[in-house]
DNA sequence: CCTATTTATTGTCAGTGTTACAATATAATG
DNA sequence: CATTATATTGTAACACTGACAATAAATAGG
């Protein structure tokens, strides 16, 4: 079989690369921001917390590798949550027992779901990334540089596009919204500033049934809004927002 | 060998994945953006212009890999070149021949060097990325999804970061980095404000011997700047810089 | 030597966006 | 009905942007 690049080059001579796809997957709960983990069963790194992710089928694109995987861990379908690749990591020792080279997702849900479509349980858990950050959870492999490398990209996408809404039921209210960008950003944002931010960027518009559902806490009830043509296929084309992350 | 996720999961069973490592190479010459391309001498795509690549080695990193391809095919070093992993790209048909996941890479270098250091010449040529974007070039592969990709991440990154300057000598003139911006952006800018950006961003600083080079054109001679704190290993950590590109 | 020409650099100013903060509105709770 | 909590609107100082004018410094050509 000849090699793609330089004629006489025999790729088969080599030790076969293993190619998985893992996912970064956030969500909100408890008022924090959370990463889904698997704990380890077996060597190495047994009972560290891992990225969910397996080896990509050999006639499977590596988005589809992802979406399946994120299915079967954690039951959600490619329509509940936005998906997206971070980027690729390849260290020959990154995995001490063969090469394997991780194309490393990220992706975002508002809601974990409890069991899985077949009926069984997700062994799938929540761990607050405030308590990665802080070195305080071990990650197996190098999951940990991949985790703070998709923190670090979801923290800059939130400031241009509308995808924290993602992180929310498709009607939300701007405060929730709000909740939402102060706990990924770990800032404070001033209410009314963000009102006009978030109206002023177009990308959202009201629920006909505004009506709807009242909430349930005291203060005055807020409308109800949600994405501007939304799950257009991927949710990808989402407009430019123009909420800016405090200096400091 | 076990799987590194599932247990009683035999990667071995699999047909082997080749990881290749692409990299589009982007310079300034003629007074046009410019790839570094090669053109394929073999099926498929026999006579279509082609990235520079090709296989990593079995202990070999990817960013590595990246690095050496690049030295291979153009003579160039790490130190002359900005090189950053972009995506990866493993759609099962990307290659009619097997199955070939390739990490893609973008770089930025001010000069392509003639002849490599062993002596031999370069086969890479340069083709305008205009004509590119016009769909003028047939390129192999995924390649040109691949270099439009790269072309969307480059304009990107001019905003935030002194990365244009990586495409001038390490002593520049400030007109010289308004040019790159102006091909890059295929935009006009302001001398006036971009010189006040340029200041303002603080990634600059005059080169001591200001009176040295004076240039060859007519009108009054520039002062020579650099990067502060250049060639910090990868360059990488380049300020952000304040210069924004017109809507439209 | 003088003038025209070219590019660099500084200055200006209106328009616009941002930030911080105050004020008002609306409904639930006790 | 007052209290409370949140949503929403208003405002004024301030910073930034964009278009353009003005000045500076050199060279080329007569």
């Amino acid at each position: 079989m000849p090699n793609p690049h330089v004629p006489g080059y025999d790729p088969t001579a080599f030790p076969p690369f293993a190619v998985t796809a893992d996912v970064v997957l956030f969500t909100i709960e408890d008022g924090a921001l959370q990463a889904v983990l698997i704990r380890r069963g077996g060597e190495p790194f047994r009972g560290a917390w891992a990225l969910p992710g397996g080896f990509v089928l050999p006639d499977e694109d590596l988005d589809k590798a992802a979406a399946r995987e994120l299915a079967e861990e954690t039951g959600l379908t490619e329509a509940d949550c936005h998906l997206q690749q971070l980027s690729t990591y390849g260290d020959p020792r990154r995995d001490p027992r063969m090469r394997v080279v991780t194309v490393a997702y990220w992706a975002v849900c508002a809601e974990l779901p409890e069991t899985r479509p077949g009926g069984d349980a997700i062994a799938a858990e929540l761990v607050r990334t405030d308590r990665i950050e802080k070195g305080e959870v071990v990650l197996a492999f190098d999951h940990d540089r991949i985790l703070r490398d998709a923190l670090e990209r979801l923290r800059a996408i939130l400031e241009t596009t509308a995808l924290g809404a993602r992180f929310l039921a498709p009607a939300f209210r701007i405060g929730a919204l709000r909740r939402v960008y102060e706990l990924v950003w770990s800032t404070r944002l001033d209410p009314g500033n963000f009102q006009r931010g978030f109206r002023l960027s177009g990308a959202f518009e009201r629920c006909p049934n505004q009506n709807g559902a009242a909430h349930k806490g005291r203060g005055r009830p807020a409308a109800l809004w949600r994405v501007r043509e939304p799950a257009n296929s991927s949710g990808t084309a989402l407009r430019r927002l123009v909420i800016r992350r405090p200096k400091k």
